[in-house]
This record gives structure tokens, sequence and C-alpha cells, in this order.
DNA sequence: ATTAAATACATGTATATACACTTAAATAAC
DNA sequence: GTTATTTAAGTGTATATACATGTATTTAAT
């Protein structure tokens, strides 16, 4: 869908502006899609962030600093995100040994079969969802990240 | 920055499942850029866009449901957005004589004043920030467009 | 060794999102 | 014309974001 029937609006002073408010558009689109499938499993799109994070890194424990570094959304507060995961039985918190103040966390196994379910569920969501190609891709990706070039 | 950078991690399985990533990650920083430069305003990113929504109309008044459809995250949830806006004085609520289930918003004079203040801040900084030019921005958006198309 | 500074996480508050439900009013059905 | 359905907005709840503050622990400074 063109973005202009999307927000119902046609007035963008350059295609810049116009770029800006597609990116905006188009991760809350994809956001609505996942979180469509994520809810039978009882997880939203943040706790499934968090969830991938921890599974990338097993059986290795990881510390809410280093997950917090890893996340979409930097301001996420991961603390309470873990509080969520914990009340499902998806992951687990100790504090670690060797700093005290540290606390880290793992990855259950009903966190990773769980996560198998998703990804099972997602894979072919996506390939239908998303009409682009990997040339496409490939190249919407370095649009991307010329865009945040001075970052 | 890369997005391998941004959220430290190299495992994409493919370049379209690295954009939806980047899609997102993009659309977190755009907002942050956004956000630190209305706070003076004493603006949210969404209190901005339901703000430009009513001056895009104005001096016509606008039901809470025409604010919806117009909205980039369309589970926005206008009603209290338009609370906040109400408490600072940038919008007023009246019901519409019309249809009496219709609430009829328009922004006020300082509604108008802070938003070409707040135009006067963004617009020498997007340019800064946003490393593009035309022709990739015009690329950007078909791409996300394509992405987007079977909606 | 004691104190000061920095770090890691947790918690509190305001706002926003996502979604269900309520209430009032308008439209449709009969 | 009365009742049923639909529509518009508002409200309630759980989760998340953004940011400030608090608390325990570690590291640095003296």
């Amino acid at each position: 869908m063109k973005l202009e029937q999307a927000i119902q609006s046609e007035k963008f002073e350059t295609q810049v502006q116009k770029a800006g408010l597609n990116v905006l558009y188009t991760a809350w689109w994809l956001k609505t899609i996942v979180s469509n499938e994520l809810k039978e499993f009882g997880l939203t799109h943040e706790q499934y962030n968090v969830l991938r994070i921890l599974k990338g890194k097993y059986p290795e424990l990881m510390c809410v600093r280093d997950i917090g570094n890893r996340m979409i959304e930097k301001s996420s507060n991961v603390p309470r995100i873990i509080d969520r995961l914990e009340l499902k039985k998806f992951a687990e918190r100790s504090t670690s040994l060797i700093d005290k103040r540290e606390t880290v966390i793992t990855i259950t196994n009903a966190g990773i079969k769980t996560l198998e379910l998703v990804a099972k569920k997602l894979k072919p969501l996506f390939g239908n969802a998303v009409s682009i190609n990997e040339e496409e891709a490939l190249q919407l990706n370095r649009l991307l990240e010329k865009m945040r070039e001075k970052e």
C-alpha cells in the first residue's frame, strides 16, 4: 500500500520527509503482523525479541546490560520484560557469582521450544507478507544504513 | 551505522530478515531524534503527530476517527492523546452539532504557533541527521511500498 | 583502609500502545 | 414507531517506552 493511502495524506514536502514517515509506518506494519502471530504463544513483540537474544547466546548466561545492547529499541526496559518472561517460565534469573551487581538470565527449555514453534509459524508468513526479494532487501538495507550514516 | 553494530549481531538468515530488523531499528532511531527536539516544546512524538494532522485540516474541525485514520500507528489511542493536548491548550474539543456521537477537535492558536517553532527547529536538523538525498529517498519509498505490497 | 565514584539493576511515574468493554447516539429493520 | 444494530468516543487493563531515582556492589582515589 502506498503511504498516501495508509495515512490519508498527499502532503509531503520532500521525498526525504516521506521516507521518514514511510519507515515509521512500515515499522508499525511489521510489528503488527508479527504481534498477531505471537498472540497464540502468549508473547509480545518485545518479549519475543529478548527471547531470541537469549537463545542466540544459549547455553551462555547473559546479563541485563548485554541484552539491552542487543535490543532493537535501546530504551526498552529490560528488567521488566524479563519479569514477564520469568512469570511465563520462559526465562530464569539469578545473581552473578563473579559480580553480585549483575543479574544473569537464561532461556528455559520451555522458552526454546516456544521459540521453535514461533519460528515455524513466522517463516512462511514472513515470506508471504513481505513482498520483496533478496536483491531488493539488500538495497533497502543499504539505503537505511546510509540514512543513519552520521550516527 | 550498520545494523550489525547497532544490535550487536551478525546472524541474519536472509537480507529480507535483516531488512525487517533494519526498518524497526531505523524507526526507533528516527523517533528518538525527533522526540529529543520535541522535549523543549513539551510535546511527545505522538502528540506532535496529532497536532500536525489537525493543522493539515485547519481551520476545519476533525473528529476523532478521522484523526485516527491519518495516524502513522493505527492502534494509537487518539482520545487520550487529545486529553493531553487539551491540558496543554494546544487543542480544543467540542461535540459535533450534526452528529452528537462525534467529538470534533481543533488546533488552537498556541498549537499552531508551537508547531511553527518545532518546524523551524526540525527542518535543518532533519537535513543533517538524515543523510540521504531526494533520489535515494525516492528509491527507499519505492522499496518500502513494495515491501507492503500485499497489504 | 576508608571514602568517593562508577556501575548494574531495580523501581517509580508519565505517556503510549493494544485490545476489550461501556455508553450514547444514529441508522436500519420490522 | 418501537426495537435492534451499528457507529463514535471514552474508559479500563496489561504491557511497553522514556526517563529519573534508588540501592547494592565494585572499582578508583587518597
